[in-house]
DNA sequence: TGAACATTTTGCGCGACGCGCAGCGTTTGT
DNA sequence: ACAAACGCTGCGCGTCGCGCAAAATGTTCA
């Protein structure tokens, strides 16, 4: 990978941290396009080269995170069984709130509260969700190979973890006192798995 | 209901109407809030008293139609298993593509593909597909009443079955020859049943 | 009925957005 | 060292979402 990739990779991730900083600390729509372009120091314009929006560049590090959900399964040993595969995947990726290195947890945790909210991120966070199913159902699909018993199953079974993932971590965001996001993904997979 | 409110509710109709529609005839970026607004008789102003966006009106019916289903496992018998009401509810409503009267099937059919596909009004539909999963959550939690083994079971098996619901309306949609949506229903479903 | 009240529609205007375009500067490969 | 490829930037346009206040329309009650 050249300067050239490493460049924009990083200012593409700057632009998401600032995006998710900004919003969390004033507020989403107190935040202007122009407002994290500045603090990254590029030009607005550059700014859309890289996002369609504010609302996919603040959501932009929670879609990443979701994506490699499908890279966690596929790294699985290949004879552990199904759910215990699809179980600790999911755990490797979120099991602590999967928290970007460079980001405070409170940051974190406020802006998901904050993407979940705000009903001009909900449809982009939903997105995020949508990856993770479709990540999950690519790595199903490899891993179960030509033993299909239905070829909706792994779409389905992708679709139905990735809901789950997504009850648990709104559940864990507003608990109080605070829970372990651990123990509540075990529990709605557990639900799944004994549907 | 007086006169007010069915005026209001037969504008918000044609709106959403209209705009799914033209979208269908134009493409998403080719049909402007004006169109829609004037096809209708209304003001611009006006359309934005009803939806927050051109996104969000061509959405409506299918967000209408998802927010349904809840009433519809809440219709099926007390006494019937809990599978079998989420399968008969979910057939009610969407087993034949779950066509607005006044709307031709085609139109309905072309606008989901459109919806699904375009990814400014992804965002937007996958927030039918939550609606879908509150709204079936809401209902099971009723119907299981004191008998939950689990509190976050109602919201895991609504996301659960909603997610498998769009699965399957997605296969349908591409579907050459064309299947049957009710036969792709029950299959997913079922899978999930014997997870 | 008709007059006071409540609610909706509308026109106006503003700030923000998303993006096409074309010129400039930098990285890349030879 | 040079040319081609690529990213960054400023400019400008059409669209959008919405606050505001006035006009239009439905509602209620004497």
């Amino acid at each position: 990978m050249g300067l050239r990739e490493r460049k924009k990779q990083a200012t593409r991730h700057a632009l998401a941290l600032t995006a998710l900083r900004l919003a969390v600390e004033r507020g989403y729509d107190r935040v202007l396009v122009e407002d994290i372009a500045a603090e990254v120091g590029v030009s607005p314009r550059t700014f859309n080269n890289y996002f369609g929006g504010k609302a996919e560049a603040i959501c932009a590090l929670a879609v990443h995170r979701s994506e490699r959900i499908g890279d966690a399964l596929r790294a699985r040993p290949a004879g552990e069984p199904l759910w215990t595969a699809l179980r600790e995947a999911v755990l490797s990726e979120l099991g602590a709130g999967g928290v970007p290195a460079d980001l405070p947890d409170r940051v974190w945790i406020e802006g998901l509260r904050l993407v979940v909210t705000t009903p001009a991120m909900q449809g982009e966070y939903l997105r995020a969700q949508a990856a993770t199913q479709e990540a999950l159902a690519a790595a199903i699909r490899e891993r179960l190979g030509d033993a299909v018993p239905d070829d909706l199953l792994p779409e389905v079974l992708g679709g139905a973890v990735a809901a789950a993932c997504g009850v648990a971590m709104r559940r864990w965001l507003w608990s109080d006192p605070p829970v372990d996001l651990g123990d509540l993904l075990r529990r709605a997979l557990l639900l799944l798995e004994r549907s």
